[in-house]
DNA sequence: CCATTCCCCAGCGGAGAACCGGAGTATACT
DNA sequence: AGTATACTCCGGTTCTCCGCTGGGGAATGG
């Protein structure tokens, strides 16, 4: 289980993405970037691979840009960082003479990977949403 | 949070140790190297991190080896990942302007962690002992 | 037509993982 | 004391991936 830069990039440009669901245009990788601080190359090829992971559609030429493809709510975050990260199919059968010990060990690690799936797995987008709505309530109250 | 084949390595010779802990006489590199199928050179700089974390001690010279620093109902297995992981204090406050977004991420990222450091820090090497003697028991069951 | 925007491929610098060698040093056995 | 054994410390190599940048091409709206 990774949380990397890339798994980062990527599920802030999917919440913004989400900020801007209900309206019609798209958002465009410059403003994504610029709003986030996210080299806008790079954000790119993110987006390209959640396109490719059915997570956004994009649209080309002049006022073009991306779209969410689902309900915010339908997306779980599990799926957007096994989509960014890559599923990784590890070899783990592989040698097929695992010791006794490594066995355990490799258990241990599974069970340390689902607690992780476990939590990703329980939010969607829209939860990130509804954080990000209620922490700017807080802090135009404090602007106030 | 990473379970690299430097910790699995780490562990593996760990609960090696720990199996040999009522013995009074070391354990070498090699004979646990060969034991679980590890590159002994490369070891090596593992059991030297674990030596410096406090884990282990080393007796040099003939009938030289490894011996656990502590008894191993006293090691909690997350200690033992970061030290050989590195406590990698990320620059997590860095820059100081973390967008509301930024911030919401962050925290889902620390709320997985803390679960993945959970389940590490309740298991101790005594657990992987016992559950390699189960698993040995079993095995030996299905032999007969 | 043409500016805009996405699309694809390619590479680069740095970091870390996994691994290998060699010279030095402490210890035990004889 | 001398030698073999084994850890210790220093370094280097190879490989992969991450974060990031660049160039050329294709589609689209005005």
């Amino acid at each position: 289980m990774e949380l990397s830069c890339k798994s980062e990039y990527a599920l802030l440009a999917l919440l913004e993405l989400s900020l801007n669901y209900d309206k019609a245009e798209p958002l465009q990788i410059r403003q994504i970037a610029a709003q986030q601080n996210i080299p806008d190359r790079y954000l790119e090829q993110l987006l390209a691979t959640l396109r490719r992971g059915g997570f956004v559609k994009s649209q080309r030429g002049a006022k073009g840009g991306y779209l969410l493809a689902q309900a915010p709510w339908n997306v779980m975050l599990l799926d957007v960082v096994n989509c960014i990260e890559g599923l990784e199919n590890k070899d783990n059968a592989s040698d097929a003479v695992l010791t006794t010990e490594r066995q355990i060990v490799r258990g241990l690690w599974q069970e340390v990977q689902e607690a992780a799936r476990n939590i990703l797995s329980a939010h969607t987008l829209q939860d990130l949403v509804e954080q990000r709505n209620a922490k700017h309530q807080v802090d135009l109250m404090y602007y106030i």
